[in-house]
RNA sequence: GCGCCUGUAGCUCAGCUGGAUAGAGCAACGGACUUCUAAUCCGUAGGUCACAGGUUCGAAUCCUGUCAGGCGCGCCA
């Protein structure tokens, strides 16, 4: 629709210019929106306005100049006004909102689908979370955020990949295996002291239980170092076995998961660090290696190799993002929790010195999730190891809820994510509120069909039966769809999917409440079987690219 | 001290990258179930968009400064 509106303003223009009513052909951008108010028209262009310097004469003359180089008679048209400093109005013919719903039943589940993204090949990483504990509310929101992400991407035309990193190597890891080998011993001496930097959760305690039902007390026999060793796998494939269970339970499947570790086997880390060494930007100083981040606007160079001889996490993030590109991905996007947000300069910066352009990588900022019950804080240490995880969570109030509640904030605010409410079967509960219109859509199209509407048709002839305003409205916000799911793509938002979702059950239920779908008029009842068949599309669809499922019953 | 983010109704947040009279939900108050699912709807009330300047036809949105909150500033991960 605004396509259409668009080109009818534009080769006006260009007919003004031509009858030299017009002293420029030079049009700048301009937007086409929908007024919050009706009386403002069904469309409303700022056209004239940002023309104004351009053509050197005021904004509503020109609006004058154009809209008399419109054609109304025969367009989609029914009248336009000049109002305010120079906005031109559009009225749009109430009959040719209709036609949306036909593409909506042709297109289906596809419809909003689009192809901006050109197939291009875009990796997604998400969560990342290091296998030393279970995953936290905070990995929930950055799993929901993450996952729809690439829905919508996927969905828009990309070649969506969806990667979890492991850090599987360095430090955490062998205090991950100390922390268990200390536990373990636990179970045989009476006293072994357990310092404050270990990991303080009862989740070692079991795994370091597995370990003895496998080994018995084997471990105690051999040298110390190794016994660390052994533990330290053993406890990462666990927890990571954990984490993959818990993302399942959450609804989330990764395409790949990459390896830290795999990195310095490969030997991938030793040749990016010699080839930025080759190219000096990575240069020694005080027996280390630093990377010339300040050159690329970071404000000091970082450290690559310590003077001792081992590489920084650093070092093998500029190896992990260098192979992402390598791996054929033009665009790379990380979902990283907010507290890294010092990190971005210096990986952008090692991106831009091999070579990439720094709009190629994208960071996603997740913020807190502050974890409530009836609007109290929940109690959460993570020192003390007492915390609720995202398994808690999904097992208390469902993945469906939890997802849609983790979308329903743009990711860059905190978010209060309330255990009752999250619960709660009401309005307060934007999740159930969405599902309702889909469950109560399914209930009539049962009905319809003991009725004896078996099928529900295209009716090209009648479908303009649908003239009530909240049929229009309804229809109108049908049609936004597409432009919704784009700019959630391009913005890299989902949140816009789920105000849009909320905003059309809105629409729907009240639609419900004022008018009966199924009449005695089997005229009105077929069209309006029809809308609101529309309707259950695309709420399944945009649930889809959240991640939520869209239940028949509830 | 430096850097990043946030500041919108009593509370939690949207605000379509600068548009017309700033919007939802919750909470408050008043209504609607013999009718397709009341997990719903209708109505009332609620605002100095933190504050002060600036940019222009026009600012919650862009720029500068101030204030308040959060986070980050290691040869840690």
């Amino acid at each position: 629709m605004k396509n259409i509106l668009s080109d009818i303003l534009l080769s006006a223009a260009k007919k003004a210019f031509d009858k030299q009513k017009l002293t420029s052909s030079d049009f700048p951008a301009f937007g086409i929106e929908e007024p919050k108010l009706s009386t403002h028209g069904d469309f409303s262009t700022n056209f004239a306005m940002v023309m104004a310097s351009l053509q050197k004469m005021p904004p509503r003359k020109i609006a004058e100049i154009i809209t008399g180089e419109i054609e109304i008679a025969g367009s989609i048209i029914d009248k336009i006004e000049i109002a305010g400093p120079g906005f031109i109005n559009f009225f749009v013919s109430p009959c040719s909102w209709h036609s949306v719903l036909y593409k909506i039943y042709e297109k289906d589940e596809n419809f909003g689908s689009s192809n901006i993204g050109k197939n291009i090949k875009v990796q997604v990483e998400f969560v990342s979370a290091n296998p030393t504990g279970p995953l936290h509310v905070g990995h929930g929101r950055g799993a929901a955020v993450g996952d729809s992400m690439a829905n919508i991407l996927s969905f828009c035309g990309y070649d969506v990949q969806r990667e979890y990193y492991i850090n599987d190597s360095g430090r955490q890891i062998n205090t991950l295996g100390r922390s268990v080998f200390l536990r373990y011993r636990e179970l045989y001496e009476e006293k072994v002291g357990f310092p404050q930097d270990c990991y303080q959760g009862d989740y070692i305690r079991d795994i370091a239980l597995k370990i003895k039902n496998e080994k018995q007390s084997d471990l105690l026999d051999v040298p110390e170092e190794k016994a660390v060793i052994f533990c330290a796998r053993f406890a990462a494939a666990d927890i990571l076995a954990g984490i993959k269970n818990d993302l399942e339970l959450f609804g989330v499947k990764f395409d790949n998961w990459y390896s830290e570790q795999f990195l310095f086997d490969s030997g991938k880390v030793n040749s990016a660090i010699e080839a930025f060494k080759n190219k000096n930007i990575i240069y020694e100083k005080d027996g280390a290696f630093w990377f010339k981040t300040s050159e690329y606007g970071d404000e000091k160079d970082r450290v690559t190799i310590r003077n001792n001889g081992l590489t920084t996490y650093f070092a093998s993030d500029i190896a992990y993002h260098m192979d992402k590109f390598n791996r054929g991905f033009e665009r790379i996007i990380d979902v990283w929790g907010a507290d890294h947000h010092g990190y971005i300069q210096r990986i952008c910066a090692s991106i831009e010195a091999s070579g990439r352009k720094k709009d190629q990588f994208h960071v996603i900022l997740i913020q807190l999730v502050n974890l409530l019950r009836n609007g109290e804080p929940v109690a959460m240490s993570t020192r003390s190891g007492e915390f609720i995880t995202l398994e808690d969570v999904v097992k208390e109030v469902g993945a469906d809820a939890a997802r849609f509640i983790f979308l329903t904030r743009h990711y860059e605010s905190h978010l209060d994510f309330d255990l009752e409410l999250a619960k709660k079967k009401s309005n307060e509960n934007p999740v159930y509120y969405v599902q309702y219109v889909h469950a109560r859509i399914s209930s009539i199209i049962r009905k319809a069909d003991e009725l004896g509407i078996k099928e529900i048709k295209w009716d090209d002839k009648n479908i303009s039966v649908l003239q009530e305003g909240e049929e229009i409205q309804i229809l109108k916000i049908l049609s936004a769809y597409p432009e919704v799911v784009r700019s959630s793509a391009e913005l890299l938002e989902p949140h816009r999917i789920t105000y849009y979702l909320m905003n059309l059950a809105a629409s729907f239920h009240s639609y419900y409440n004022k008018h009966r779908i199924l009449s005695d008029n089997p005229i009105i009842t077929i069209n309006r079987l029809f809308l609101v068949l529309a309707i259950k599309k695309v709420i399944k669809n945009g649930l889809k690219l959240l991640g939520v499922s869209a239940p028949e019953i509830m």
